[in-house]
DNA sequence: ATCGTTCTTGTAATCGTTTACAAGCCCGAC
DNA sequence: GTCGGGCTTGTAAACGATTACAAGAACGAT
């Protein structure tokens, strides 16, 4: 025997199949008629059809989110920030991977168009003109978490690295650290280019000369290893500042393991205050870039703007702060 | 104007909708009809529905992944083998977080004959008769990653955690440690009852007596600093096994606070073998208890149930083994 | 020329809901 | 008693695809 449907349902309790559809969506009905409902609705043991009822009000209620590694860190604190407002917003969380490439990126959008979601919630970390048009004309509402043009007039949640860069430096020259290093992820993503860029301003506002300079293959903690050979031997650094947590604390494993003490010898500071920098040894002293808050906000902004597809785009910057722990002096 | 349907697409082709949907799926036509087809398709835009094509073959090519907590790292390696599973075979993924509760789960069990999605993959964290009861009675496919009975008649695929434990005991009487503590995650979770008992059996086999107990509130970092002193208080050991990465982390925190060094004075020991036992420091001896391959595995063992659901239940036991890094001599 | 076979294409039913519209009922006001 | 207004309920038409079935075309064999 296969599962009831409606009409099951409304010959049970002989009523008619738009009554029934009422009483369970909540719309008024004499107690009688709710009554007779339920009973047949337990009896039966009826449950609505998702996919049906899709294909009628046009929505699924289900989100995509898209980042590029569900194993970064950084994109666990923010799809636990993003889980948690759509869900108490009754939507489920389809999550994907995209992988490095931006071509995976735009076919991904694209596709949105089938209707899987009824929005997008996409952290791309790289972006180009393609990207940017397919998200343009997305069939469902789109919300970028990072940075894409404004011309795009897209709804956009996004970190302020250039001030959270100055936050560090700040920090390291306060304590007296002024022969800075800069590990940096691949230059040719969107966050990469973002803390170049924040760096050399940083270092300029304090009138500074970078020592070191390194472009780790990736976000990873492997990645942050392997590129540590690449600072060692340029040398002469007080301090290193990184690009991610996970390469700060890739790099403090290569620094341990040439007999180099952190804080004392080299100060490092991480970006992204994720988890790990508490749980590392000594515990890292992180740029928060507010990935929480991000996700919260851009969950929220693809939920106002899935209520009202017509508010003009938000572009909403989320504040860096700076936690201080143990890798630094 | 709205998105063109398949009867669009047939009027701008002269065709019929059967004609459409037969060259869309690659069912045999003309080479003259294709070609009309595929040009209507090309000058419209047109992509098919996806709701509209569940309702009808009863099928979303979806697959939903429950696991009590997104941030456990744990559970971000077997995300990551299960995405790959099953995108690789055209499904998409909804990842949905339970919690800790039991009665969130079997809400969740139960809310799949709505038909989401094609199948359910869930890590139980706490098992009841009423779990049991509601995935055996689930509409869509389940496997279970983890333990439970089985007179469930379920797929499962689960760790060897009393052998995991051997291993560790192993090793660290090996080394000549035999003043062992436990640090346990909760016990009235399948995971803590099964470590539990795994530790005790261990210990037997080298006749050994525990020298402290502890049990952590939760499986995270902060749950084990905060339970650290329960063991520091009983004191008397030279070597801790805990539950899982997070838990031996957080005790490795507090252990350098009190002044104790790892491996010198305490040699530590976690569960998982998770990212996390290589980026900590001291570098974390992990018992691997396979997550990536028991992720995998799950995932094959439910598209392979969605082919046949007639094939007998499978019970698969991933074996352990054990990565050796500083924390222990 | 006729028939049967095979191949292509079209018509229409179907999946399980929601919802516009109409019909029926009850009730009070005239 | 009749009429109008407000409720409640039912009938049937969507939503956008897939697919069973039938009809028509093409073609070779007799």
């Amino acid at each position: 025997m296969s599962r009831p449907t409606i009409a099951g349902v409304a010959r049970a309790a002989g009523v008619s199949v738009a009554s029934v559809s009422r009483v369970l969506n909540g719309l008024p009905a004499t107690e009688e008629m709710v009554e007779r409902v339920q009973r047949a609705v337990q009896e039966l043991g009826y449950v609505p059809d998702a996919r049906a009822r899709s294909l009628k009000v046009g929505r699924t209620f289900q989100l995509t989110l898209a980042v590029a590694d569900v194993g970064n860190p950084v994109y666990v604190t923010m799809m636990r920030a993003v889980e948690e407002v759509v869900s108490a917003a009754g939507y489920r969380l389809v999550v994907t991977t995209t992988g490095p490439d931006v071509v995976d990126e735009v076919a991904l959008v694209r596709g949105m168009a089938r209707g899987y979601a009824d929005g997008l919630l996409i952290s791309p970390i790289r972006v180009d003109e393609d990207l940017v048009k397919s998200i343009r004309e997305c069939e469902v509402p789109v919300v970028v978490a990072g940075n894409v043009p404004a011309k795009a007039g897209v709804d956009t949640v996004r970190a302020n690295s250039p001030k959270g860069m100055l936050l560090a430096i700040d920090h390291l020259v306060a304590q007296g650290r002024h022969r800075i290093a800069f590990l940096n992820g691949p230059a040719d993503t969107v966050p990469g280019a973002a803390r170049s860029k924040g760096f050399s301003e940083a270092l300029k506002a304090h009138s500074l000369q970078p020592i070191a300079l390194a472009e780790a293959s990736d976000f990873t903690f492997a990645a942050g290893r392997a590129s540590a050979p690449d600072l060692l031997t340029a040398g002469g650094f007080d301090a290193v500042v990184c690009a991610n947590d996970l390469l700060a604390v890739g790099l403090m494993h290569e620094l341990a393991a040439v007999g180099l003490e952190v804080p004392g010898d080299v100060a490092v500071v991480g970006m992204d205050d994720s988890e790990l920098a508490e749980q590392c040894f000594p515990t890292l002293t992180s740029v928060n870039l507010g990935s929480a808050e991000r996700g919260r906000r851009a969950a929220e902004l693809l939920l106002a703007r899935i209520e009202d597809n017509d508010r003009t785009p938000r572009r909403i910057v989320v504040q860096p702060s700076l936690s201080i722990r143990r890798s630094t002096p």
